[in-house]
DNA sequence: CTTTATTTGTCCGTATGTATG
DNA sequence: ACATACATACGGACAAATAAA
């Protein structure tokens, strides 16, 4: 469960939380960000949800692929280069 | 088609609706309740049909198989035993 | 074994209504 | 009047499992 200010707005800080791990590396370039299980895990409503993955798409940081999913931004897409061929 | 009464939740009347159904005995235990199918005949969205169902659900009156079909939940399952159908 | 159809599960996009501050 | 926040309700689209041909 997530503590929420009640001087900020959620979706400010749904979207604060989110952007951390974006940069704390918990959500890697194939993670999905599902709107259901992160409204679960917020305790939020879509509508609020929506609004901070709205603003962390505004930034950049995630990209939104509709009837599928949204999922973070690779920093760099050139180091996918050098990296396997398993796939 | 089924009319609505405007101060009820949709989802909660259609739920009235099939339990109603079930324990009418227009719904066998061997009936499927398609969601495509009741959906079409209730004239209302898939997510609506589905809070209906998980109500159902919830109160033991229907169970759903994943990828399979939902169907109504036996009052008595030794009455499978001397009851059969023609099928 | 492959294909097709059916069904549930899940995803996002959108609009509306209600309550609160 | 306005923004936040929640729930309802609609729609479209894709994935996975199952059953039948």
């Amino acid at each position: 469960m997530v503590e929420f200010e009640p001087d900020r707005f959620r979706w400010v800080q749904v979207a604060d939380i989110l952007r951390q791990r974006i940069a704390d590396g918990t959500y890697g370039p194939k993670h999905l960000l599902s709107e259901v299980l992160l409204m679960q895990e917020f305790g939020v409503a879509r509508g609020t949800l929506r609004k901070s993955m709205k603003l962390l798409r505004d930034e950049g940081l995630i990209y939104t692929v509709p009837n599928l999913g949204s999922f973070v931004t690779p920093r760099d897409q050139a180091a996918e280069q050098g990296d396997d061929s398993t796939e």
